[in-house]
DNA sequence: TGACGTGATGTTATAATATATCATTTCTTG
DNA sequence: CAAGAAATGATATATTATAACATCACGTCA
């Protein structure tokens, strides 16, 4: 995977001609090397529905996923489906975009972060920022008023660049 | 409705033993103005489903919602309620948690606002912040990446005060 | 090695959330 | 009041998610 700073922030989402192999390549490397630090095991299932998220950049709901499962000839169900989401999710090496019911590949899974996602309503893909100051201004808000945060849910909608300009 | 400026930051939250009518009773109000100012109905059943919300500062499903309208005699079914959860919605005088597929009123429909939203699993409640500095910094790192938003999600799970310290 | 325990997946059923569609009623306004 | 628009009623069904129990696969240690 092209690391983080392969990309000016205004490349947060990816080129339209990436080669996007290396994407998929690269997360998988990631997610082993999770797996294994966490004693986890990356079963067959668990791998091939990590690889159908990474299909592409956008979020992919748990039944689209069955679909493709199934549409490979394996007759799977849905709590197969949703027990790998549940597993990777628990990892962090997939997200939930809690507003679209839906699942995308982590970029960086091997650090704990609370990420920020740009969802674009154009070409549906998710760009996960992980940006101290919303962090930080969520911290500090939740300070204020003492409030003990366990997790964020930080969803951003609207037109990437390349959709709002063409 | 108590003004903004009459609960302190750490009582973002409202006090348990607060006098919850006036709660109510201002929410009322405050949506009937906006429905005014809108020219938009504040019919019979929109008023009862926002007056259930308001039962609680608590997140209502839209199935909880149902079954309250219920067990009050109408045989009311699933698409009544979600029409007036989207009227409701539109106008800003409640909002969707989105990791929750829940509803609550909203304290100051009377403006637009990007909302972020204070969730306690253990009480339930949820309390609003609309924080300059928060929505800066979603501002600031959407221009960062030439995103156009249109709508943010700002969900923040974890213990409020009052949990926290009992 | 092989019986055991654990974790993963299979299978069936159903719960929970949400919407499409068309019929009817109610409100507004000319 | 009549006509059109808006709201609700009613029916059916789509979509998302989980409970419960059976079976399978894998590591481990006697």
């Amino acid at each position: 995977m092209a690391s983080r700073e392969d990309f000016a922030m205004t490349d947060l989402f990816p080129q339209k001609g990436h080669d996007h192999s290396r994407c998929v390549d690269s997360a998988l490397r990631e997610a082993e090397k999770v797996c294994d630090a966490e004693n986890a095991r990356f079963t067959d299932m668990r791998r091939l529905v990590f690889s159908l998220i990474w299909k592409s950049h956008k979020a992919i709901t748990a039944y689209e996923l069955l679909d493709a499962i199934q549409a490979g000839g394996q007759r799977v169900q849905p709590p197969t489906v949703y027990r790998a989401l549940e597993f990777l999710t628990q990892l962090g090496l997939i997200h939930r975009i809690e507003s679209l019911n839906a699942y995308f590949g982590c970029d960086m899974p091997h650090h704990h972060h609370l990420g920020q996602y740009f969802i674009c309503r154009q070409c549906g893909r998710v760009a996960e920022a992980v940006d101290e100051e919303m962090s930080n201004a969520v911290r500090k808000a939740a300070r204020q008023v003492q409030f003990r945060i366990e997790a964020t849910t930080i969803e951003i909608k609207g037109l990437c660049h390349d959709c709002a300009t063409h």
